[in-house]
DNA sequence: CTAAATTTCGACTCAATAGTCGAATATTAA
DNA sequence: TTAATATTCGACTATTGAGTCGAAATTTAG
């Protein structure tokens, strides 16, 4: 008899037990300052279990990115797919993503920071990596459209696209409260960024 | 006899020597993957020699950040003090700040981002703390002076700081290559972001 | 119940690295 | 020259933390 469904399930609830308490110790000790041990405690194994359930640090820490941008990719599929134009549907996406940044912050904070600081020999193609780059293209392009349709300013387009990423970024992730900022908010400044003077 | 003024200079110009060894190694390895050992080896010093200049790791970090936002503060002052109004001394500022940035990326990088990533129990008073903090304090006073003079959006002026801050950021460091950017193409993007639609 | 499979974990190993020590070398002042 | 002072450093220590091991406990299936 193979494994049962409720088995696989039971695992997997483990192993995202795991993750919460590693992204928990993560944002209180910083990506090196966190240990095995300590993400032991904090989600309730003892430090061998956890390599029943991971084969090493590393496969932990990208257990956090792969979910958190799987989950991400897919719940902004529909908006991704609408036929609203590009300018709507850029915004839209931005503002979706907010939301769910500031509902996860630790999680996306990690999802958005933390592969900066990976240092290893990351040839693997690793799942979270598609998708952030597949969001990215998707962005960058809805941006390109705007702009040779005059939906936007018109600047070079990655000019613009890192500063939307950082304007979104500071918003979201600079100081410590994150009550104070609202989807509108957000709207606001992105469309104060990204609205042509030239256009009536 | 005490110590003569070319044993000072010396003696500093071998910290100097370390703490670019430092950067450059912080750079390549992040942080937490810098090693005394490869420090000492990239300022060409023995291990032991570093000790001597400095009492520990920590010290060599916050020997970095020292001296980078004590030069900042340095090269700003004049147009801190200067009596253009708000506007334009707030853009003033940002664009020698971007110069010296894309000068010395790596240190400006390591000086906007290392702080973040210190978890260790800091109450000490680190010079540069204060540094970075009278200079936010004095973009954030331009901003609000600048609001409610109509020179810019009238929009809260802690979500305009977080906006600008990581535009800034974003348009510096975002990416690998930073020779695309001007000082002209940040003036531009600033002048969206700060100018309100509703004034003439 | 019993045997196989799954899950758990404390104790151990082993490598990496911050910081120290004491001796050697170089510089300065008289 | 010579003694004091300043500088250099390789080898050593001590700690920390990732990953392993083997045995114990628990669950499942017949």
């Amino acid at each position: 008899m193979s494994i049962s469904e409720r088995q696989k399930e039971e695992r997997a609830l483990r192993k995202e037990r795991i993750l919460s308490g590693a992204l928990t110790v993560f944002k209180t000790k910083g990506l090196d300052g966190a240990t095995m041990d300590e993400i032991a405690a904090e989600s309730g194994f003892g430090k061998a279990t956890l390599y029943y359930y991971f084969p090493s640090k590393e496969d932990v820490f990208c257990g956090i990115l792969d979910r958190g941008w799987t989950q991400l990719w897919e719940s902004l599929e529909e908006d991704i797919h609408s036929d609203t134009g590009p300018r709507e549907t850029f915004i839209n996406i931005l503002i979706k993503i907010a939301k769910k940044a500031q509902q996860n912050r630790n999680e996306y904070e990690f999802m958005f920071n933390a592969p900066k600081a990976i240092s290893n020999i990351d040839d693997s193609d690793q799942d979270w990596k598609s998708y952030q780059h597949q969001l990215y293209a998707i962005l960058k392009g809805l941006l390109d459209d705007g702009i040779s349709q005059g939906q936007f300013p018109k600047l070079d387009s990655n000019l613009m696209f890192k500063a939307i990423g950082g304007l979104f970024v500071g918003l979201i992730f600079m100081g410590e409260k994150n009550k104070d900022i609202t989807g509108g908010d957000i709207e606001k400044l992105l469309n104060q960024l990204i609205t042509d003077p030239t256009q009536p």
